[in-house]
DNA sequence: ATCGGGGCTGAATACATGTTCAGTACCGTA
DNA sequence: TACGGTACTGAACATGTATTCAGCCCCGAT
């Protein structure tokens, strides 16, 4: 417990502020004068400890970086893929999610490494499920990836609007518990029942 | 051919930049100079034409409104559901798939109103072809939506990143089909096989 | 005690951005 | 021809926003 002061200092106070206005409304509505307000300084300060806004965000990115890689250490020791189980336990790591979110739809170098990570993670998994049989062999593995890729990201993304809908918070143990239970049963079961040929009722945007 | 002049007066070329912009890079970076400068007008007269920067706003999202509009009508009369084959052909139709994409993540009505319309057509999807037996019982039919319907918008929300990675054009005719194809094979015939039970390695974020 | 440096601030600056205003060119109509 | 309205523009304006600057306060070292 001696490790750090209790953080109250105004650096981390910005980067606070500044982690959760990204989060919330990505970079572009970030304004050095509400993160200013939000942690209590005045402006100048913020240009003071960072340079200027963009090496502000420079230092957000930083720190959703050490906050995944801390995620990735734990989860890594106990043998297991990084989840978002995982993450929503480690300080800072709920907003780290939505700010991963932010950054893969805003093109950040954050949303990069994420998504990359994840078809990395995916091709690896696909590859060792199906050496082990444990997968069935497809026509179109790439596509396959992307689609799962989007369904997992997808999820993030569009986290608001699912949240909203079904009533629930995604990132609440249980209701991850059920995210998982459907998403294996939708990877092994299926869901379309082909008796001759799929018609014309399909479903896609 | 005599319904419109070619389109060419300032207000359709500034609603077409207009479009294009928030299109890219959401409403967040919508700035009323580029898009005079865009439509190679003046900045005032953006204002003449709709009242406001808001006003501007409005109106691409009625423009994109409508154009979704047509493409149901369209589809409708064909017998089939709204797709992302129908829209692409019309005029404005890749820019309105765009736009939806940001308005999803931003929060506009035009994404809620997306999204609103994928669930609503998943269920009644899910009812019609669970009747008809062509879809099996699941434990979670909402979430079971949900995960379909993050799937399918997640594709448009991270096309950018996807279309990189699989160096493709997910509107060209035939890595649609590709889309498709692997969607309907992964939803009938899923992708895990389960010998006794899910092992420690599954793949999600 | 004093010196110095870092955290911090108020005021000022330069530029971006949405909006207003007065006025011009053009066009169809009385 | 004169009139009126509409598309359109240049300049000005007000506010927002990032950044700079001079200086204050506090604390540890000399």
């Amino acid at each position: 417990m001696h490790s750090a002061p209790p953080q109250r200092d105004g650096r981390s106070a910005i980067l606070e502020a500044a982690l959760t206005q990204i989060a919330n409304g990505g970079i572009s509505s970030l304004r050095v004068h509400s993160v200013a307000a939000a942690a209590d300084v005045s402006p100048p300060l913020v240009l003071h400890h960072f340079g200027s806004k963009a090496g502000l965000i420079e230092a957000c990115d930083q720190h959703v970086f050490a906050v995944f890689q801390e995620a990735a250490r734990i989860t890594e020791a106990g043998g297991n893929e990084i989840t978002v189980r995982a993450l929503v336990e480690l300080p800072h790591g709920g907003l780290a999610l939505k700010y991963v979110a932010r950054s893969l739809v805003d093109g950040g170098p954050v949303g990069r490494w994420w998504f990359d990570t994840i078809i990395d993670l995916l091709t690896a998994s696909h590859r060792r499920l199906t050496a082990a049989g444990l997968a069935r062999e497809v026509d179109d593995p790439d596509m396959l990836i992307a689609l799962a890729a989007s369904m997992d990201m997808g999820m993030l993304v569009l986290r608001p609007l699912i949240e909203a809908h079904l009533g629930v918070d995604l990132t609440s143990p249980d209701t991850f518990e059920r995210w998982m239970r459907a998403w294996f049963d939708l990877m092994t079961n299926g869901y379309l029942i082909s008796p001759s040929q799929p018609d014309d009722s399909q479903p896609d945007p």
